[in-house]
DNA sequence: TATTTGACCAAGA
DNA sequence: ATCTTGGCCAAAT
């Protein structure tokens, strides 16, 4: 199991409607690895397996997605949390501490 | 093997 | 509140 795996399978435990944050991930597999953990999300090789949006920076706000390997730009997964039931208020998420999933 | 590169974070200014 | 700085760690080059 690499690290990279392990950030995969700790994103799709995220339930629907809530959001997770590259330090928790870090803090759930005991490491400081945060970056790292961006780089792998950033590669995302199972590009609709892995819920890579529902990944945030720990300060509420959205952080990186920008051209992505998918394609996809931030707005529509902006959009597609909007649906799911996550509130986004200008650059920062809306309520951010209560949808926040925690391993 | 060594260096560079980030979708990060916390603390200062 | 915004911007900069230094530290962090794994993966890619």
């Amino acid at each position: 199991m690499t690290f990279n795996q392990r950030v995969w399978n700790l994103c799709k435990r995220v339930p629907k409607g809530k959001v997770t944050t590259y330090r928790e991930i870090g803090r759930a597999m005991r490491s400081k690895a945060y970056r790292a953990i961006g780089q792998a999300l950033r590669r995302n090789p199972h590009a609709p397996k892995v819920p890579c949006h529902r990944v945030v920076a720990s300060d509420g706000t959205i952080g990186g997605f920008k051209g992505c390997a998918s394609g996809k730009t931030i707005n529509e997964k902006i959009k597609l949390l909007k649906k799911e039931g996550v509130i986004i208020e200008g650059k920062k998420i809306k309520k951010f501490s209560a949808k926040l999933h925690q391993f």
